[in-house]
DNA sequence: CAGTGAGCGAGCTTCCGCTTGACTT
């Protein structure tokens, strides 16, 4: 009986495939990368074609031994790593780590976990892609390269212990851009005008084609009108991925970490019995989706749930709300369109020019809307919201009720957790393995925090047109609340405008696309690795000794007036315990500037003259004692 | 917890991507 060692990623995964190789085959489990650059200095030698220095990453020193021992003993060793670029060059790490032979080393590669699929692997073996691994070297180099140098530059220019790298400073930038775009947001208001028809006993809601600016102008145009006779779960990404892994491991979804859309003809065919088991043929529509984002690797396939014909799982509640969601989005992938039929009616109004557009939505065919409607209890007067009774060309209606309401513009939606990793996505920026560490890793750098806040009141004017009688009231709403968002702290900005003045290129937003593309070429054996790093490094490397060299210390400052008291100018900037306030300079010794803890709640680049000048006046009101 | 901001120097910090499990709260 020949001894067969195979290695896997994940133990999970080990488990299942040793259930279909059965006797002769031993399947263990790598624990994903086991060797990495070493983790004190820069564990690459520059001068030397960028040899990397790598070392087994010491949670892994048991699993290697482990590894090694069984090694010896196979008479064949199967590297069945995932088939991306980290997957080849975690096969090729195991190569060398394990002081394998390439006489008794196979590698192997499957895309979905059942027996034939297994089975089919182990005869089509092939021998590890050394190109990919170079690319994965690459790319594991320059991202230690730009960490390793920029963090140094922002350690000495800015703050001590602060970091840098190709994937967490274009998200802090994403957040620190989106927060100055509402910054400089002026909000403007109009009036939207929407009546109330009746036609027989029915009530016909219309919106008008045109919205007025100012209160004026609606009010004219409700005159006018008198005279007529006729995504869902609010969980952070780091409680998802944890309920998520809960459910992987008790075999309930597919793999996690993926962002791959691609299902299995397994998957597709167990989609299939439940949808024409459940709904029947005429909800069936089957398609096989391909991804959009750049640099999806596709070595896995899409969440789903492991059995699609349960509905239902057990577990706690947030086991269960996200095992539906996985579900309903994997079924619905695969039903038909819902097809809806609109109707339009044009109601004009005697005296004036605008009209009012009626929209009328009936739902001829619910398709894949079906599983989605299903779980809520519809009323029946929302379903019969939209739907427009049936009228007649020239039809005369009565109208009950024209109101005018002014509405306000919104400023860019601020991130959340969820939508900066869709953001990333888009850009293909990261990968979902690291979008949850890079995440908290921005927020423990103190660059962004996650906040709510509390909003404020705010007047809206109203007109209503109702038994010809015009009424006009002022109205109150609450705006500008805001829950569980990110928001960037003076250090995030300080550190994000000085890499961006200075390193322009490791903050483009398209940099990690274009080095992904070189990635590519040295997978398909286009270019060498050692050059693309050296071109990339030389001038790279030249701007760290530059900015290092010769740029100014980053702390923000800025200069808000003179004091009018003691004529000495008065700054706010970041000092070695946070944002201050500082009047005067000098350093002598009977003519010291004043230093003041900017509050908790003033940021450096919002805060005004006086509010600084304020931090100085005593006595002061430091909160309130009750005895 | 209050309130910090003299100066020097040694020694430290840091990246991204793959996978869980051991730990504390």
């Amino acid at each position: 009986m020949s001894k067969n060692l195979v290695i896997v990623e994940s133990p999970a995964k080990a488990k299942t495939i040793e259930g279909f190789l059965g006797e002769g085959f031993t399947v263990k489990s790598s624990f994903g990368h086991v060797r990495d650059l070493a983790k004190k200095g820069l564990g690459v030698d520059i001068e030397n074609k960028f040899t990397p220095n790598y070392e087994i990453s010491p949670d892994k020193a048991k699993v290697v031994a482990e590894l090694k021992k069984l090694a010896k003993g196979a008479d064949m060793v199967w590297l069945a790593t995932d088939e991306d670029r980290e997957g080849e060059a975690i096969s090729w790490h195991l190569f060398e780590s394990l002081d394998l032979t390439e006489a008794k080393t196979k590698r192997i590669v499957f895309h979905e976990i059942t027996k034939p699929a297994i089975k089919n692997a182990i005869a089509n073996p092939r021998t590890i892609d050394k190109h990919l691994v170079d690319a994965q070297q690459a790319r594991r180099i320059l991202d230690r390269l730009v960490g390793f140098e920029l963090s140094p530059v922002l350690w000495k220019k800015v703050r001590p212990s602060l970091s840098a790298g190709r994937v967490q400073s274009v998200a802090v930038r994403l957040i620190v851009e989106r927060e100055r775009e509402i910054m400089n947001f002026k909000s403007t208001s109009s009036y939207k005008v929407v009546a109330n028809f009746i036609s027989g006993n029915a009530n016909i809601k219309a919106e008008l084609n045109k919205k007025f600016t100012s209160h004026e102008e609606a009010k004219d145009f409700l005159k006018k009108c008198e005279a007529e006779a006729s995504r869902k779960l609010g969980f952070s990404v780091a409680q998802t991925m944890v309920v998520a892994q809960r459910l992987y491991e008790s075999g309930k979804i597919t793999y996690m970490r993926t962002d791959s859309v691609n299902l299995s003809e397994t998957a597709i065919n167990q989609a299939k019995a439940a949808i024409t088991g459940n709904y029947g043929e005429k909800y069936l529509n089957i398609r096989q989706y391909k991804t959009k984002s750049k640099g999806a690797q596709e070595a896995h396939e899409a969440i789903r749930p492991t059995y699609i014909e349960n509905q239902t799982i057990e577990g706690d509640s947030a086991d269960k709300r996200l095992y539906d969601l996985i579900w309903k989005r994997t079924i619905s992938s695969q039903m038909s369109d819902a097809e809806l039929e609109k109707t339009t009616a044009v109601i004009s109004v005697s005296g004036a020019s605008e009209k009012f557009v009626a929209q009328g939505e009936v739902l001829k065919f619910d398709g894949f809307l079906k599983i989605y409607l299903e779980g809520t209890d519809e009323e029946d007067e929302d379903k019969q919201e939209g739907m427009l009774p049936p009228m007649k060309v020239g039809e005369k209606l009565k109208v009950n009720e024209i109101s005018a309401t002014q509405r306000f513009t919104h400023h860019p939606a601020r991130y959340t957790e969820a939508s900066l990793v869709k953001k990333l996505e888009e850009l293909g920026i990261g990968r979902p393995s690291t979008y949850a560490p890079t995440i908290s890793t921005i927020q423990k750098r103190e660059y962004v925090v996650k906040e709510d806040r509390e909003g404020a009141e705010r007047n809206y004017g109203v007109i209503i047109l109702k038994d010809n009688k015009i009424l006009e009231e002022t109205r109150t709403e609450r705006t500008g609340a805001e829950k569980s968002k990110m928001f960037p702290t003076d250090i995030g900005m300080v550190v994000n405008d000085f890499l961006l003045k200075e390193f322009p290129q490791i903050m483009d937003f398209n940099f990690t696309a274009k080095v992904e593309e070189e990635f590519d070429e040295i997978a398909e054996g286009k270019i060498n690795w050692t050059k693309m790093l050296s071109d990339f490094y030389k001038p790279f490397h030249k701007n760290v000794e530059q900015t290092s060299e010769h740029s100014e210390r980053a702390s923000g400052e800025r200069l808000l007036g003179v004091d009018p008291v003691t004529g000495k100018n008065l700054y706010v900037r970041i000092g070695r315990f946070g944002p201050m306030a500082q009047l005067g300079e000098g350093n002598d010794e009977n003519n010291k500037p004043k230093f003041a803890s900017l509050r908790k709640d003033q940021r450096l680049d919002t805060i005004t003259f006086e509010e600084a000048l304020e931090l100085y006046k005593l006595p002061r009101v430091v909160g309130e004692y009750d005895c």
